[in-house]
DNA sequence: TTGTACGCGTTATCAC
DNA sequence: GTGATAACGCGTACAA
């Protein structure tokens, strides 16, 4: 087993000093072309990589990125952390990511555990647990050590820090509209609890679209979900209670699972009910019919929040300046609405 | 902004030594009690905590384990991710994910970056150029420094390493078996080139299963995709072109495209033809007719992966022992075959 | 042209 | 009981 390599091996090897060594690799021109050919050359033979840990103590700069998301296993995140990642990579930057699993406890943990010198800066999206409680006092702490955070998605009003969203609000207002123009009229919204701040903004978009269209907003037709497990009874229970003729779901499975329940009561998807659903992932694209949705672009979005944090991790500007960046949802037409 | 406080920090402003602070720190035995108090209420008082670089620099060990996969946007890969994530993290280590995005040289340059120091340990997936190119040098440099590997799904015969794996020939062999209790004739193969170690496995098989069954093996039923790619037209020719009554395919999204393929031409799934697919996924579950998959237990494959790696970093035995895991596929029986 | 000395933050050993 | 010193691996200002 030949282990790792030093630049104290090769100095005592070769009878220099460990100075020379370091100059001559980096091919100094203090250093004498026969000890630097020489030193260059054994470097090689032996592959001598300097070690990261070593380099990271002398500049106090890791090249890693702590990535804490609440879910792995969840096609949006994953997209974002695709993004994350390529461009971080492109930097010469490591991903190092932790997940939250929705947990206000494990979040503060992972987030503490990286801040201790282990990464550069934050990107994160907030775990259910912690828009719950409302308690952002690890990612102050975080930011006030000067550890840049760029938080995408779910995101808390009162971070002061940089963030990626999209514009949940027009996105599901461009749906609700899509619907009434198509002359939908009972149309129903399936969501989870306020405290996300997404799904805030989603209803919001979609009350609006019913307002600004004469269409009254009524509570009845919004199901609500306590979280983001799936619950069949809650569906079953509001589509025998209420007679809808479109639905705007905030994620795929909400929606996929009411398509098929009301498609086992020999509803006709789109003639007699249409669906439109948050996140086009998988389960959208191969749903049957297709479910028309609206795109995240998570990819993007990891890029950028990528872009943003090694700008500030590179450049570290001492004035507190912050943007938002806010990215234009997109519809994706399938067979689940009439185009 | 309050940076990190260090030791040299603390003794310097209580007056003490920076070895009378660190052994305050730790409780220790040597330290009267009065000095100590003093220390640790300070080092709460300024939240210190240790600079985790510095301990891997003097510990040689960095609590992170790497993590090298061909693609994160991958249910499979993701749910393995989730099993190592959260064995590793409850034992107290860190993941740094990179991607290889099916590329060898990808695979090369991130698995020699982390090896500089980065990481304890590796657990990976071999990327499809990798297995093409069956050039496993950088593999073997990592493991000949010492450096720990588990190779997981994607594995090949003569790295010297552990390895956790599905039995994939058996769990075609399962399903092949099902098809032919329930009376189907004609079963054909969908499937990617035999490069990749699993779609061979799977071949297999298939094969074995058929002929154990006085079966003819049929090449022309066999449908290979050259990538991990779909392609609309080959699948539409296969079909055209033969008459089959079941389809096994190594993945989902092959599965699912057909499925809907055949549907589209107003066959019965299962009555007229009979699906089974690879890789228990979000696809499987929600497809209509669900269909039949055989399970891969990612999440339990990952949490074995990283038990053995971190088994293998905390009691560096010099003995070069490699045990290969291989987990039992589970066949998850859904509408799109007859039970 | 080469080498010495110091610092990054921590811990362990040994001396006082 | 407390502190000085060395070491982990590297880079660099400064001395020779």
């Amino acid at each position: 087993m030949k282990r790792k390599i030093t630049l104290k091996h090769i100095a005592r090897e070769l009878g220099v000093s460990i100075s020379t060594v370091s100059k001559a690799l980096k091919n100094s021109e203090e250093i004498g072309s026969d000890t630097k050919e020489k030193v260059q050359a054994f470097a090689k033979l032996y592959n001598y990589k300097p070690n990261n840990i070593a380099i990271s103590l002398k500049n106090k700069r890791t090249k890693n990125i702590g990535v804490i998301i609440p879910d792995i296993v969840h096609h949006f995140f994953t997209t974002v952390f695709r993004g994350i990642e390529k461009y971080a990579n492109a930097k010469g930057y490591n991903v190092i990511v932790c997940v939250s699993d929705e947990s206000f406890d494990k979040e503060v943990i992972n987030m503490e555990l990286l801040a201790n010198g282990s990464i550069d800066g934050f990107i994160m999206a907030l775990s259910s647990g912690t828009q719950l409680k409302n308690d952002y006092n690890h990612l102050k702490e975080v930011t006030e050590q000067g550890i840049p955070l760029v938080l995408f998605d779910r995101v808390a009003e009162d971070i002061k820090c940089d963030k990626v969203i999209i514009n949940d609000k027009k996105g599901a207002y461009n749906a609700v509209t899509k619907f009434i123009k198509d002359g939908r009229k009972r149309i129903a919204l399936i969501t989870s609890e306020d405290y996300i701040s997404v799904s805030r903004e989603r209803a919001a978009g979609y009350k609006e679209a019913l307002l600004d269209n004469g269409i009254d907003y009524n509570e009845d037709l919004v199901l609500k979900f306590p979280s983001m497990e799936i619950n069949e009874n809650l569906i079953e229970d509001f589509f025998e209670r209420e007679t809808v003729d479109a639905v705007l779901s905030v994620n795929e499975i909400f929606a996929i699972h009411s398509m098929r329940y009301v498609q086992s009561k020999g509803l006709k998807i789109p003639k007699d009910i249409s669906f439109i659903g948050f996140t086009d992932g998988l389960l959208s694209k191969y749903a049957s019919p297709g479910l028309t949705a609206i795109a995240q672009h998570g990819e993007q979005m990891g890029e950028i929040a990528a872009e943003i944090l090694i700008d500030k991790v590179e450049n570290d500007m001492e004035e507190e300046t912050y943007v938002t960046r806010v990215l234009e949802p997109t519809l994706i037409e399938r067979g689940s609405t009439v185009n």
